[in-house]
Parts: structure tokens; C-alpha cells; sequence
RNA sequence: GUCCCCAUCGUCUAGAGGCCUAGGACAUCGCCCUUUCACGGCGACAACAGGGGUUCGAAUCCCCUUGGGGACGCCA
């Protein structure tokens, strides 16, 4: 039987980490298996799903690389499906109509709270179905009244399930839609779905969800369920932590296989080995080899990562990803040098491509703001105007403009003045970027551009006369 | 409250009874390299939650405690 998995959000907000992370083990495992993976939007609460959420994984998804081989299959457009199953549960005895009212329904919730029992449905209607005036019955399912449910859940070994624990709960609303723990499982059934792969909050339903396979004489697929991310305080993630959309991970200027990277070994590892490409992901990744217990979101991590990629990934490709960041801040990318040039020059100095971009203004744009004390301790120094006169001279005569040429000059010019590389270039960055920090002085002078550059000088040289 | 899950350096993890004076990575701190900032190299710091068992021997198995987390909807 070919392996097949499934991701099954809902649309009620962004793709964040935590789904992610999900999408990205459903699909790893399935492509190693040489099996599908399949995209299912659970938008049968209509008072949440939005088109807009729709759309965010579906984008999300995309820039990850995550593709599917079948989908997006959209819940609300199974209605009829559902009601059909439902109504058979019911011909044979497995499932029955409830006319409880929710007063009786909320008070009876009230009581066990109160009297530290858990909630349950009391099987009121299981027995002596009764059609109440006015109200709309639901449909419960008949769970098994003795006994207990086992699974061997491939993350968290042999679970067992007392069906004491649970209720006769709803599978169809009276709206006529069908609950989450139904919908899931005649999905499940019909798209044959071997291995469900989804957050550990499920583990809950997984007894009831079986209960209902086995009422179906469906096979029950493997489980496997995933510990969830926290926030780096160990907090539940929220917005203020990392639970944006990952999206916004582009936004901040990470590349898709460093977040990738980042995640698939957070719960997961494979002997020391820290880098993956996406090859060796699909090759070594076991759903059963991930950790039970849950784990923290390391910013700091995924920045090392990051830069990782940036200085081993081919700046030519690197190239339009930056230049998008560069768009972002206003800068016009032709107005400066070639993108994968200033890729080089920052790459092992940045964590991140909007770092990046911020730092490259300085080649595409005037000297907007000069650092003081760079100012005063590198331009007003003795002989600084004398030796950045002489490095303009060398720099207009420079036959080729280029890296190394314009090291050589400035090695010559240290050479023959008898000072040290540092009174040459410091005076020298400081006039072509306004501030003593900038990548190696070569690469700082030749992204400027030859006639920016001998220009630059000269306004510097003004300053530090002035 | 009830049920379920989890527990190794600050963080991600290795570890499936002796190979563990517990390994790697990120972070941190030193030193080296160096024209700034970085990159890189070398090194240091740093953990088996606690208590009982089982065993010749336990980070590894069992129990309890504690601490985290999750679930108890006509949400998913």
C-alpha cells in the first residue's frame, strides 16, 4: 500500500511554525516513502475560515517548497458526503439523533465542573430519542461503552484510551455541518490516508476518531503525533514570540531552506549532522525517530542557519531574493551594484537578507547620516587628507576596476608612504561610507563604482578640512 | 477538577543497561587570525528535576513526587 499523508489546516489565520513544521514532516515523509502528500483546508467552521487564510498557507506552502501531489481539497465542498455517512451511522445503530437542548447541555457541563468530574454527555437521547418542538437535532455517535481504545502512536509509543473517558459526541451539527472529529475521519477514509501526521493537541481525539473508523469498518491508519513548539520563554507560542504567518520569516530576510533546516531538526535529529539539504532531509528523516517531548522556537539558531546558507548558497540565486529586500526599503536595485557583488561583500557579516539590504543603502544611495567619531578619528587624523588625495590619484588611474586591483593599490600606497594598511583604509571607509564598519575595504570602494567613489573623496576630504 | 502526554548543558539534541570522568551544535566567554566589522581556527564554561526500587551495574527499566504542556464544545 503507498504511503500517504495529508496536512489539514484550518483557515483561521496564518501558516505559522508550528504548522509548518507539520506540513514539512507530512511531506518528508511521504516523499522518502516514495509515497503522496496531500493538502486539505478544514474550513468547515464558516464563522472563522476566511478566504484570505486560504490563500497565506497556500503562499506559505509554496515558498517552503512544500508541494502537494492532490489538493487543496476544501471540507466545505464535502457537505453532502459527510451528512451521507452520517445518516448510515445512524441506519445501523451507530450514531442517533439528540434533540438535547444546549441549556440542558451548557448546565449539565456546569455541574460536573463543579464537581471535578469531567464533562460528558449523558447519553440522554442514546436510548429514548424523543423529537423536541423547535429544536434542530444534532447527530451523536454511539461510542462503545466498555473497554478501551489502544494505539501505537509512531512519536509517542502505545497510548491507551478508557472509553469511560469519553462521550457520545456530535459528528453532525444541526447546522448540518459536520464536527471536526467526523469530518477528519471520513476525509481521512475516502482520500486513504495511511499515516496521519499532526500536532500532539489531537491526541485526545484519536480514541474517538478510531472508535468512529472501527463503527465504519475502515482501516485505521498509523499515528504520529508531534509535540508542540514553544515560545523561547517555554510559553505556548503567541504573536509576540514567533507565531506569525512564515511569511513574515521572508519578510525578515530568511531563506526558505535555513527555516526548513531549522525545523526539521528541532524535535528531530540525525546523529551530529546540523546542515541538510533538502535531499538528505527526504533521505534520512523518520517520523519515528522524532522526540516526544516539546521544544522551544531558538531565534538565534535559525539566524546562525540562516547565515549558513547566505555564504554557502550561489549568490547569483541569492541575487533576486535580495534585490526584493532592497525594493522593500525604497532602494532601486540598478542604481547600485550587482546584487550577487554585494551579496559576497556582506554574507559572512549579516544573519539575515534584510540585514543585508540595510547594510548595502550605502552603495546605492548618498551618505545619509556621518558617524562623529569615525569622522573625527579617521578623516581629521594628521595626513589623512593627504593619503585619501593619494588613493583617489591611484583609483582614477586603475586600469580595471576591480577588487583586487584596488587592494593592490591601496598595498602599494601603505607600502610606499612606510603606515600600516589601517591608516590607509580606515580614513578611506570612513569617507566612502560615513562610518568605520563596512566589509573589507576593497570590496567597500569597488561596490561604490569608480567615479562615486573618487567623488565621495573628494566630499570626504572637505569634511575633514572643514 | 478529570484524563492524556512530557522531563539530559541557557537552547536544539546524542544516548535504546556497561563504550558516559555524558558526545555534538547554537549561544556565551577566552585566545589566534586581522585594515574595521565579521568569517574562520583553537579552547573554556555548562546538563542526566527529586526520591525510591530492579540489577553485579541505570541518563537508559519500574514506581512515586515535583515541574511543564495538552485536552475535556453543535472550534479545529
Amino acid at each position: 500500500m503507498t504511503v500517504r499523508t495529508r496536512f489539514a489546516p484550518s483557515p483561521t489565520g496564518l501558516l505559522h511554525i508550528g504548522g509548518a513544521r507539520t506540513a514539512l514532516y507530512c511531506w518528508l515523509e511521504a516523499r522518502r516513502r516514495g509515497g503522496q502528500f496531500v493538502l486539505r483546508i478544514e474550513d468547515t467552521d464558516r464563522e472563522r475560515s476566511t478566504e484570505a487564510a486560504v490563500q497565506a498557507i497556500l503562499d506559505g506552502m509554496r515558498w517552503l517548497g512544500l508541494d502537494h501531489d492532490e489538493g487543496p481539497i476544501y471540507q466545505t465542498l464535502r457537505q453532502a458526503r459527510y451528512q451521507e455517512a452520517a445518516e448510515a451511522l445512524v441506519k445501523a445503530g451507530k450514531a442517533y439523533r439528540c434533540w438535547c437542548s444546549r441549556e440542558r447541555l451548557d448546565a449539565m457541563r456546569e455541574a460536573a465542573i463543579k464537581e471535578g468530574r469531567k464533562p460528558r454527555y449523558d447519553g440522554h437521547c442514546r436510548d429514548h430519542a424523543e423529537p423536541v418542538a423547535g429544536i434542530t437535532p444534532v447527530i451523536r455517535f454511539k461510542n462503545p461503552v466498555g473497554g478501551s481504545v489502544v494505539f501505537n502512536d509512531r512519536i509517542k509509543g502505545r497510548i491507551e484510551w478508557a472509553n469511560e473517558e469519553l462521550d457520545d459526541l456530535v459528528i453532525l451539527r444541526s447546522d448540518g455541518w459536520p464536527t471536526y472529529n467526523f469530518a477528519v475521519v471520513i476525509d481521512d477514509v475516502d482520500m486513504k490516508i495511511t499515516e496521519v501526521i499532526r500536532g500532539d493537541d489531537h491526541v485526545n481525539n484519536t480514541p474517538r476518531q478510531i472508535n468512529i473508523y472501527n463503527a465504519l469498518g475502515a482501516p485505521v491508519p498509523q499515528f504520529a503525533h508531534l509535540p508542540m513548539i514553544l515560545g523561547a520563554d517555554g510559553q505556548k507560542l503567541s504573536k509576540r514570540h514567533g507565531a506569525v504567518g512564515v511569511m513574515q520569516y521572508r519578510e525578515d530576510g530568511y531563506l526558505p531552506h535555513a527555516l526548513l533546516n531549522y525545523l526539521v531538526r528541532l524535535g528531530w535529529s540525525h546523529g551530529d549532522q546540523e546542515i541538510f539539504s533538502i535531499e538528505e532531509m527526504i533521505a534520512k528523516f523518520d517520523i519515528q525517530d522524532v522526540n516526544s517531548s516539546a521544544s522551544r522556537f531558538d531565534f538565534t539558531k535559525l539566524d546562525w542557519l540562516n547565515q549558513h546558507y547566505l555564504k554557502s548558497d550561489d549568490p547569483q540565486q541569492l541575487a533576486a531574493e535580495l534585490e526584493w529586500h532592497l525594493a522593500r526599503l525604497g532602494i532601486d536595485p540598478v542604481s547600485g551594484p550587482a546584487a550577487s557583488e554585494v551579496i559576497v561583500a556582506l554574507r559572512e557579516r549579516v544573519h539575515t537578507l534584510k540585514e543585508m539590504a540595510e547594510r548595502a543603502r550605502i552603495w546605492y544611495a548618498p551618505i545619509e547620516h556621518w558617524d562623529d567619531k569615525a569622522v573625527s578619528k579617521h578623516l581629521k587624523a594628521d595626513g589623512a587628507i593627504a593619503v585619501l588625495r593619494a588613493a583617489q590619484a591611484a583609483f582614477a588611474a586603475l586600469p580595471e576596476w576591480t577588487p583586487e586591483a584596488i587592494h593592490g593599490a591601496i598595498d602599494a600606497l601603505a607600502a610606499e608612504r612606510g603606515i600600516g594598511m589601517g591608516k590607509v583604509a580606515q580614513p578611506l571607509r570612513v569617507a566612502i561610507t560615513g562610518t568605520q564598519v563596512s566589509p573589507s575595504i576593497e570590496h567597500t570602494v569597488y561596490l561604490c563604482g569608480r567615479a562615486e567613489a573618487l567623488t565621495r573623496i573628494d566630499d570626504a576630504c572637505d569634511r575633514a578640512a572643514g
